[in-house]
RNA sequence: GCCCGGGUGGCGGAAUUGGUAUACGCGCACGACUUAAAAUCGUGUCUCGCAAGGGAUGCGGGUUCGAUUCCCGCCCCGGGCACCA
């Protein structure tokens, strides 16, 4: 394959190349860019003013949290496509703030600190530097009056302050529940932070450690934080995660008295309170059991060794893992409250302590976990809910009476040919197993055994299995004429050999035996409705019905619809319905130094006392060693000034509390400091909040979809709780999620992989807006494409083209080819619905076609290049803006002018292309006047050669007209 | 296992209130310019067929005058959750 010589390209635009007089000057992004970018700089071209008479529009990146390695061509996507997004929007007439700013707590800058032996700060400032310097390049929008950093002490200020008020309202509170522990990060970790029960940094096998920790009570707003998400225009897929993040279970308490002396009722959690009457067993966690020692429960011995041996193990064993299933009988019984029976309470390691009440209920025959476990210890199972099928081919008739009978299938197999032995029925379009009702006292294999017989003459059958329990079914049984509901048990049996009786003239009358292949086998051409039933179990031994179905064995609630009855046996039971989510509250403490340091003191008088707000920010202390002591303690717990100081209340001996944020708090409200950075009173000024907020558009990878926007969220719900935002949610729109930019060959775009491209070299080579171009037009915006800088040609070519157009234009030239002003007005069109709804990569192909148009033209017309220019510029800033002031097309800058607006006649032109079918068959085209009457155009059409022939002899059965699209001739 | 999203040329991809499938770009082939090459410009580029015409949007059915688009059943890929009761 031939590979381009980026060297040679490159000699074609020297760094020398001068403008002549009168002669067409070349494409020189490297002079170009530089120029613009100082130009508007200078000009404070992008400095977003406070309040205005335009409408607002807030455009927001994911900052960045600014990494050793610099930027590669993959991180400036998100940043491209808003930039893009803002420019239109300031050229459509909205006061648009477009900020960026840097995340620069957290492991990653403290490890590349420790690693490369420089103070984080250091290290934070010399990577912000670097980011800055590359962004620059790009030719970004940035009002960089409002650079925020989320480790310069006045924003981290209010970071502390939000914790302290979260403080006050209870929802920041000290635990000492077992947590996530990372022995390589050293530090305790938030169930968001794991990965496949590992560290998401760092990949260890994370431990649970029982430890100090400060938690934030998220759990409190998961139902608003799941509610909500209705008001998001956000995609799917995101709303998706943190739907499953947030795993809302809608069920019942049921309470489980215990008959014995020790007098205790075992409240259990359960989302199918319908099979409570198969409930056979409680299985507990041994979390909760050991609980009940506390309460006096004299365990056995054995007991008491199972439940130590167990949480032994779960201490040790990884998140990921799904031990064998193991339990005791703990001796104890419990009352079922809704069959009355008394059932055994077993301890079990398949239930766990920390979800819904660490005890269940365990309906062996509708859960799988249960019947994995009832089948070990052989415990009793009992089928409470049943699938129930309407015929649909032979559905109930109204009207006539309705018979309920018990009847069994026989699916006999040929074991050679193993085929199926079924009944063609003479009378009646059926085709169906040999069947009948089940006598009284008759066992289910004897009643198919018999059926067999009578029907077939069949007699030497070998069982192979019953195809578990029984089906409802409804139908109307035409030969009996009436309506029958059939709870049906299936039996296989193979044929043994060919014996067989003669059957009476009754049974041979009604129908013929056939042998059917297995794959003839299915609904409905064998007319049983439970027949996908037999078929799921057919080669599936282990069979537990978890669907939806009719109650069966469970008293005066046979009959009913499983869903229907939930309600009904909760209150029955006396049971609470009940929520549970899969959410749990935000362990928040690192005991790690690069993070905001969490502004509580600890008294040995008072306890536990917030810092007061007028002394904040608590500083992070300049330290010379801020190695995590992996004790679980904070290396700051080591600095000894810093940590020894006085009691804000009673003025006592105290230590300040050492643990640190996590990475996540800084992000989690950045968004509202754009709106008023540099405010010294407040977080922001409630006028600018009210003025800004919400965010319109935010844009970022898919990566955040359950921590940042969890958290942010959260803590904006939270801030809106206590009056310092207006509106109920942070982000109103993510256009698409950011979809990853991976290397030429295919992979993660990584140092570890030496495919790493980065922005400075390509930019020299084609220039800012070449990037942008590209990067827009790679794709669409949320897939994840390799990069290829071969490729980046088209865009560079594209760009190119356009600068030619300038020789061509002529501002003599009338406007007056419609062709091309219809084209004109439907890219006008495209092109800004398609940024709008972050469809880049259509844009600019819309574009590159008016280009290619215009380009076979020998004279432009000023206005239409203008207009191109106009709607090219946010993809492309810098070439759009020289040609624009070269040619004195406006005394601004191209970024003050406004959008060019499409006039909805003009999209369309009066000559129309009609396309011609013959059966759905494209034939022929004909060019015609827009909205010519059906008649005419039928005629007409009917003239055309190509059609007369194809006609000729034929009968028109149909003639179908879509206006101005196309004719369709239906012909036999 | 449950829940989302997706499958279209050599490649990135376009087109869905059902109406010309393969826009735009890359690559490739040929041609023009050139001593030559690069760049640039032009032509061609799903497939079978000399043509007329046929076939193709993961597979199999269905609805329809007409299906990439809607319905039913599968297969495969990507993602979220998962002993969550």
């Amino acid at each position: 394959m031939k590979q381009y010589d980026h060297k040679k390209i490159e000699k074609k635009w020297p760094d020398s190349a001068k403008a002549t007089t009168g002669k067409q000057v070349e494409y020189n992004h490297k002079k170009i860019e530089k120029k613009w970018q100082e130009k508007w700089q200078q000009d404070n071209l992008y400095q977003t003013s406070d309040f205005s008479s335009k409408p607002k529009c807030f455009v927001l990146d994911m900052f960045p949290y600014p990494s050793g390695e610099g930027l590669h061509v993959g991180h400036p996507k998100g940043y491209i496509a808003t930039d893009v997004y803002s420019r239109m929007k300031t050229m459509q007439g909205f006061n648009v703030l477009h900020p960026m700013g840097f995340d620069a707590f957290g492991l990653p800058a403290e490890n590349y600190a420790l690693k490369n032996k420089i103070h984080p700060r250091v290290a934070v400032e010399k990577n912000i530097a670097r980011y800055k310097k590359q962004l620059e390049m790009i030719g970004f929008n940035y009002d960089w009056d409002r650079e925020i950093n989320t480790t310069d002490p006045e924003y981290y200020k209010w970071t502390q302050w939000i914790f302290l008020q979260m403080f006050k309202k209870g929802l920041a509170y000290e635990s000492f529940a077992p947590i996530n522990w990372c022995p390589s990060c050293q530090t305790g970790l938030a169930n968001e932070d794991l990965e496949d029960g590992r560290c998401e940094r760092c990949s260890s096998e994370i431990e649970k450690r029982p430890m100090r920790q400060w938690v934030l009570k998220i759990t409190d707003y998961a139902d608003r934080l799941l509610q909500d998400l209705d008001l998001l225009d956000w995609p799917k897929h995101i709303k998706e995660s943190q739907k499953n993040w947030i795993g809302r279970s809608e069920g019942a308490l049921i309470k489980f008295p215990l008959i014995d002396s020790f007098k205790y009722e075992v409240e259990v959690f359960t989302t199918r309170p319908d099979t409570i009457f198969g409930a056979t067993f409680l299985a507990v966690s041994p979390e909760l059991a050991k609980t009940w020692f506390l309460m006096n429960w004299e365990a056995s011995v054995e007991v008491k060794d199972y439940i130590d041996q167990t949480l032994k193990d779960r201490a040790k064993q990884t998140l990921k893992d799904n031990p064998e299933k193991t339990g005791i009988n703990s001796g104890l019984l419990a009352k079922n409250p809704a069959s009355g029976e008394n059932i055994p309470v077993w301890i079990t390691n398949y239930v766990l302590g920390d979800v819904g009440t660490g005890a269940i209920m365990a309906v062996p025959a509708h859960d799988d976990r249960d019947f994995e476990f009832a089948t070990k210890y052989n415990l009793k199972v009992q089928e409470v809910v049943i699938p129930n099928r309407i015929d649909i081919t032979n559905p109930p008739v109204a009207g006539k009476k309705s018979v309920v009978r018990s009847n069994v299938h026989a699916i006999v197999r040929n074991s050679i040919t193993g085929k199926i032995l079924c009944l063609n029925w003479l009378k009646h379009p059926w085709v169906t197993f040999p069947m009948g009702g089940v006598e009284e006292g008759e066992d289910i294999e004897s009643a198919a055994r018999r059926e067999v017989l009578e029907e077939t003459g069949y007699k030497n059958l070998k069982l192979i299995k019953i195809l578990g329990g029984q089906v409802r079914a409804e139908y109307f049984a035409a030969h009996k004429d009436e309506n029958r509901i059939a709870f049906t048990q299936a039996v296989m049996f193979d044929l043994e050999n060919e014996d067989r009786d003669e059957v009476k003239t009754e049974e041979s009358e009604a129908h013929e035996v056939i042998w059917l292949e297995r794959e003839k086998i299915k609904y409905p051409y064998i007319a049983h409705s439970e027949l996908n039933d037999w078929l799921s179990r057919w080669d599936d031994d282990k069979k537990v019905f978890i669907g939806e179905g009719v109650l069966v064995n469970s008293g005066q609630f046979n009959d009913l619809n499983s869903v229907e009855a939930q309600e009904k046996i909760v209150e029955f039971v006396g049971g609470k319905k009940t929520t549970t989510y899969k959410l749990k509250d935000w362990v928040f403490s690192r005991q790690r130094y690069w993070g905001e340091p969490i502004p509580i003191i600890h008294c040995v008088k008072c306890g536990v006392v917030p810092v007061p707000e007028k002394d904040l920010p608590v500083k992070l202390p300049e330290v010379e060693h801020y190695e995590p002591t992996g004790t679980g303690e904070s290396p700051l717990a080591n600095i000894t000034d810093w940590v020894n100081t006085t009691c804000p209340v009673c003025g006592g001996e105290a230590k300040r509390e050492t643990n640190t944020m996590p990475q996540w708090a800084g992000s989690s409200w950045y968004y509202l400091r754009y709106m008023d950075p540099k405010n010294k009173q407040t977080l922001v000024d409630p006028l600018k909040e009210k003025y800004w907020a919400p965010v319109d558009v935010y844009v970022g990878g898919t990566e955040h979809a359950t921590r940042h926007l969890i958290y942010a969220r959260f803590w904006h719900k939270f801030l809106y709780d206590i009056g310092v935002v207006s509106t109920l949610e942070p982000f109103a729109r993510i256009g698409k999620s950011l979809g990853l930019i991976l290397g030429e060959d295919g992979k993660k775009m990584s140092k570890r992989f030496g495919n790493v491209v980065n922005p400075d070299e390509v930019v020299a080579l084609y220039g800012a807006d070449t990037l942008r171009v590209y990067e827009m037009f790679m794709g669409p915006f949320d897939g994840e494409i390799s990069w290829s800088t071969d490729s980046m040609i088209g865009s560079r070519r594209f760009l190119e083209k356009v600068w030619r157009l300038q020789s061509k234009i002529d501002i003599n030239n009338q406007a007056d080819n419609a062709e091309v002003l219809v084209l004109v007005h439907q890219t006008i069109k495209k092109v800004g619905e398609d940024i709008e709804s972050f469809s880049f990569n259509t844009a600019i192909s819309s574009l590159m076609i008016l280009v290619n148009k215009l380009e076979t033209l020998d004279k432009i017309n000023l206005e239409i290049y203008q207009i191109l220019l106009k709607i090219l510029a946010p993809f492309a800033p810098h070439v759009t803006e020289e040609i624009w002031q070269n040619n004195n097309f406006g005394q601004e800058s191209i970024t003050l002018s406004s959008w060019p607006s499409f006039d909805g006649d003009k999209l369309s032109s009066d000559e129309i292309t009609i396309i011609i079918q013959i059966n759905g068959k494209l034939r022929e085209k004909i060019v015609v006047g827009k909205d010519l009457p059906d008649g005419e155009l039928l005629s007409k059409v009917k003239t055309l050669p190509k059609v007369q022939t194809a006609l000729e002899g034929k009968v028109i059965e149909k003639e179908i007209v879509v206006k101005n699209r196309l004719v369709n001739f239906v012909i036999v």
